[in-house]
DNA sequence: GTTTTTATGATACGACTGTATCACAAAAAT
DNA sequence: ATTTTTGTGATACAGTCGTATCATAAAAAC
């Protein structure tokens, strides 16, 4: 084997540069030639690491979501050890809302490539689903815990209670994208929504 | 003047082949000369009633955001004349969510414009948020109304609750849409979380 | 040292894009 | 009847796209 180049570091500072485009020309304007000028690189070596387009574009879905569960991953370990369910889900308001640019970049991709999905079959439905279902199943079990540690509400349906905690954050991420509301209005919306399931306020 | 033939007519028929090609191709695959094969016309007269690409585009944005408006105010003179807040609101549920071709097609849509509207110059942010703010303010006014008259709690912030419950449909729809919820989930959904706002449920 | 495998460059092909131009038909205005 | 305005067709231009091909450098294997 020759040069001994790291084929994983080079594809992701591809994907880096693939992901600088989709944000700023927009996920449809991304050419394999604009990545490769981005990346200081030839178009060939674009081929060569992702063979086609529609692998890039694969590729790049599948990132964001790994970029996306770490980031998640490592702010819910720097909570305090023994937090609490709802101080775990704030924990999940403050990655999910476009607040900064990094949160904003993946909302903006990632509602990009969920729209994507409906009309290319180069995209497969179950790719764009895949996050969102792992992310609701942890939902769920956070309501279950809260649930089971006098936290909510014993009557409340775990299951009804993490889609609707998760349809709210998308839609208010998308408010608070296209400046329908501000970041802190709908981190303040969520919080209060929290609250309300708190035991006893029934 | 020649031929005398209906400019309105006919830019709304080169319209509905847009929309057609953007719901199957996906909004960012529809090209002038697609739009003018299915509309069976010429380029050059897609050319002639809408200028440009972005003209085109504009103009599509425009009239989803009509039909969305008519459509929504049909429904709404449709109810008993005497309806409540809440039943008003239901039927904003049926409206939106994206449980038939029209309302999938809306909703698919209308995020590729609200994705389109963050890194497309063409199509400036205000032309996407302008439908949201309306429909905003006017849900505003029914939770206002709603409390007026008993339905809700009067403590509640109507402004809160409007922007919550808009998030709440927005994101729910999203939901379904990519195959996360079914439509009846949303529904059923979205109605408990308007009968926990009821009066002395506190 | 030759062979084989990995990595990279240059370039070409056909298809498609938005836009512009030239020509012309047909109806209204004069 | 002529002129002017509106509507329509055909076509050309320059650019970009994804993909494929040919050549080759360089390192490892033998």
């Amino acid at each position: 084997m020759p040069k001994t180049v790291d084929h994983d570091e080079r594809r992701s500072m591809i994907l880096g540069a693939f992901v600088t485009l989709a944000v700023r020309d927009g996920l449809h304007a991304v050419s394999m030639r604009s990545v490769a000028a981005e990346a200081g690189i030839s178009l060939r070596l674009v081929q060569y690491y992702f063979k086609t387009k529609a692998g890039l574009m694969q590729s790049g879905l599948a990132m964001l979501e790994n970029v996306s569960n770490e980031r998640w991953e490592k702010r819910v370990l720097s909570l305090p050890e023994a937090s609490t369910a709802k101080e775990t889900l704030r924990a999940l308001f403050a990655e999910a809302l476009p607040t900064d640019r990094q949160r904003r970049e993946f909302h903006l991709l990632w509602t990009a490539y969920a729209v994507l999905g409906q009309t290319d079959p180069e995209i497969p439905n179950h790719m764009v689903v895949a996050g969102p279902s792992r992310l609701l199943q942890r939902v769920v079990s956070l309501f279950r815990q809260g649930k089971a540690l006098g936290e909510f509400d014993i009557e409340l349906d775990a299951d009804s209670e993490a889609a609707v905690l998760l349809g709210l954050i998308h839609g208010l991420s998308t408010a608070v994208m296209i400046g329908l509301q501000s970041g802190d209005a709908a981190m303040e919306l969520l919080t209060c929504h929290l609250d309300r399931l708190d035991v006893g306020k029934k």
